[in-house]
DNA sequence: GGATATTAGTTTCATATGAAACTTGTTGCC
DNA sequence: GGCAACAAGTTTCATATGAAACTAATATCC
């Protein structure tokens, strides 16, 4: 920010010589630009958000509905908590996403014979069939996103993401479904 | 999944023999934990909850607030315009962010005269003051994180979220401030 | 066996969100 | 100048969200 101008001081503080991150009194004086907590926020929603575009103006799906479909279509028959655990969304959510998919008959639910709190959901035919239908345009959102990574790259990317991932557990509270 | 009961059926369609992601005629199935803006927003998700737990219970910031905070902290005054093309916020939350802090004192709004729709927000002396305290805890947070990965991933990790961003860019509605 | 703690899922309630309408001020065009 | 188009911010309104309270079923402990 001071460097509007162009001729230099002859003393230069610290903020002109080094990059920001790396300032020695105040190491780290957190550039939103540069702070990975915040590019993953944005880079993240901006992606959901034109995924969630498609299947919003075809379906009239919302966020947490489409994912109950996609995890269902993979991981078969689920209670609510099995859902919530592989996508992370809290039961009240899943709740009302089961409510309303329900409602427009898109997944089936049935109350397990074990353990009668509990509910077994799958999808129905025709939430089998929008499933079937969405999952190539949200694929295809991806591949075109990641289609400047070169085959290592992805590979980084992946690596990574599973790196941190497991430092998130480490330290952050609420751990993956398991 | 399907294997909770013991008698099976003589004929196992497909999906009994094949995990879904190795079936031929639908050769990418979609599986929320290999699908890239999926993880990216668990991951984002749980960081950024992290992050935002410490400062709305310290000072009863939103996260909508704390970016307003950070980003007039970092570049100095700027119109609610400016605000949100820096942190990619729509102007309604932006909005809603002044008033709150406005009214906490934590910012300082004036009338730009060369342009008197638009105004000029900075920190009040308070503001800068939460500010400095904020900003150490959440980039230890990302220090901690981050701490799993050799300088190599974190360069690697760098290029690879500017290629995205750069991608998604090209084909996704909405480019970042300029 | 039965009181107590726990878990699955739902409902309540207060708050957050954003699209669209609106207000005020500026720019462009004649 | 004056009027249509546009931009900055705010407000409205309908919907989304999640913490906490609640209901119902199961597990644990004595």
């Amino acid at each position: 920010m001071t460097r509007t101008g162009r001729s230099r001081n002859v003393v230069a503080d610290e903020t002109t010589i080094f990059p920001a991150r790396f300032r020695l009194d105040q190491p780290e004086p957190l550039d939103l630009e540069t702070f990975l907590p915040y590019r993953l926020s944005v880079l993240s929603n901006r992606i959901s958000n034109a995924i969630a575009r498609v299947y919003a103006k075809r379906f009239g799906l919302s966020i947490p509905e489409w994912r109950l479909i996609a995890v269902l279509g993979r991981f078969g028959p689920l209670s609510a908590n099995g859902v919530a655990g592989r996508t992370y969304m809290d039961k009240v959510r899943v709740s009302r996403a089961v409510q309303r998919l329900l409602e427009r008959g898109l997944i089936e639910r049935a109350t397990d014979a074990a353990d009668r709190r509990r509910s077994i959901l799958k999808l129905s035919t025709e939430g089998a069939a929008i499933r079937a239908e969405v999952a190539p345009l949200a694929l295809d959102i991806e591949k075109r996103l990641m289609a400047v990574l070169s085959r290592e790259d992805r590979d980084d990317l992946d690596r990574i993401l599973k790196l941190l991932d497991a430092s998130a557990d480490t330290f952050l509270e609420g751990k993956p479904p398991g």
